[in-house]
DNA sequence: TAGAATTATGATAAAACTGTGAAAGAAACG
DNA sequence: CGTTTCTTTCACAGTTTTATCATAATTCTA
């Protein structure tokens, strides 16, 4: 699914620095700027773009400048990220050929899946799994519905996205800080321990199945589909 | 990719003076040393050299014998300056371990894009490999997983951490401290003899493959792979 | 080979971590 | 708004891991 170029155009470091954490762990390449202009700049050294993520709030050029400019000459997808505060730019945004928004503070699942989808639009990529089956769990993500045995269970919002997580990196041990910064919303800074109460709770809702998440002492847990044969 | 602290070995004081200029002109740092013994003496003095060059002919002790002595302990990266009558130990020196040759007289050109080269190279191995085989021992760094001869066991986490490190430096002898400061985190001032404890419990758990973590007597351990054959 | 130094080992103490249930705090919903 | 549901925090018990220690065994040195 990758090594494509995605070119985030950010005045915040860190924001920059996570993004391109979150897309590098997804396989894409990612060049970093850190205002409108120097955006632009690479825009027109790197003519394999794929794909930019502009922020909306920029020093010298904001995000709807660079936009324009790059509609000036192209096509390309292009997925702003806004503060809650700014939603009311969205409208103003989709005129201009905006692909996406997603708004601050969003977690990574949503940032891939945007990018993926957009990319996915625009023809190059790749989809991910809308059903997954395994070892008698299915997951339905469209319709937010998890069977164990072909028995529907409800699962809130939270347990949810973290059975996905752990369903799709099956037999990867996953550290408590990996889950929380995969899962959770990357504003997020409570306790880790959080994530102890949520699989508890999934464990008790699939059954025997519960067993399927192992817990690694002094690392994290681990979804693991036995196959000793 | 500076700043970084280079030890070049040689007793021609104006073949090393050039040698420093050169680097030093890209930003490395470099200490010399006049003879093999004061070469060494600075390698055990600066954990933190990044890189020797080492000149094949010296008095008291010659490049070669320098080398075999750093790899007993470490896998720095090491460059040989030869003179063009020496280059058939170019062959010889490979299986030491040497990085690269450099055939005097030479260019600053090529002395610093092989010094670049290799401290590229040497970095770029920081991305070291997820899965591990050798010897019949199977780590799976991701999965956090061990098996030994096929059959899984259950490694604590500093167990698993500490047989990962032997495996990693296989051949080299490993003394507590320099285990003690890869191994633990770096806050950890307690007693090193606590190694001895996590070496005995790892042998055990590998059963026959136990015997491949050796005693150094009044040294450390190492983890060897015996290749009779 | 005795004596000194070092390592192996088993037992035990200390520390770190997880599971759980309850309850507080947020968010969503009518 | 008040209610309900979801999420997070907290405390404590129960485990497991890690560190320490004393003693036995081994290796080295002279």
């Amino acid at each position: 699914m990758r090594g494509l170029k995605i070119l985030v155009v950010d005045d915040e470091a860190r924001l920059r620095k996570l993004v391109k954490d979150f897309l590098v762990r997804e396989d894409y390449e990612v060049l970093e700027a850190a205002d409108g202009q120097e955006g632009l700049d690479l825009f027109y050294e790197h003519p394999d773009v794929a794909l930019v993520i502009l922020d909306v709030m920029m020093p010298k050029k904001d995000g709807f400048e660079v936009l324009k400019e790059i509609r000036q000459t192209s096509r390309l997808p292009v997925i702003m990220l806004t503060a809650k505060s700014e939603e009311e730019d969205e409208l103003n945004g989709f005129s201009l050929g905006v692909d996406e928004y997603i708004s601050k503070p969003f977690s990574p699942k949503v940032l891939v899946a945007r990018v993926n989808a957009v990319l996915r639009r625009s023809g190059e990529n790749v989809s991910e799994d809308k059903n997954i089956s395994i070892a008698g769990i299915e997951m339905s993500i469209d319709a937010h519905e998890v069977k164990i045995d072909g028995k529907r269970i409800e699962l809130s919002v939270k347990e949810f996205e973290l059975l996905e997580y752990f369903v799709r990196n099956k037999g990867m041990a996953l550290s408590r800080e990996k889950i929380l910064n995969s899962v959770w919303d990357y504003d997020y800074f409570g306790d880790a321990r959080t994530i102890d109460t949520h699989v508890k709770k999934l464990r008790s809702k699939m059954g025997d199945k519960g067993s399927m998440i192992k817990t690694i002492w002094g690392m994290g847990y681990k979804f693991e589909v036995d196959e000793e044969a």
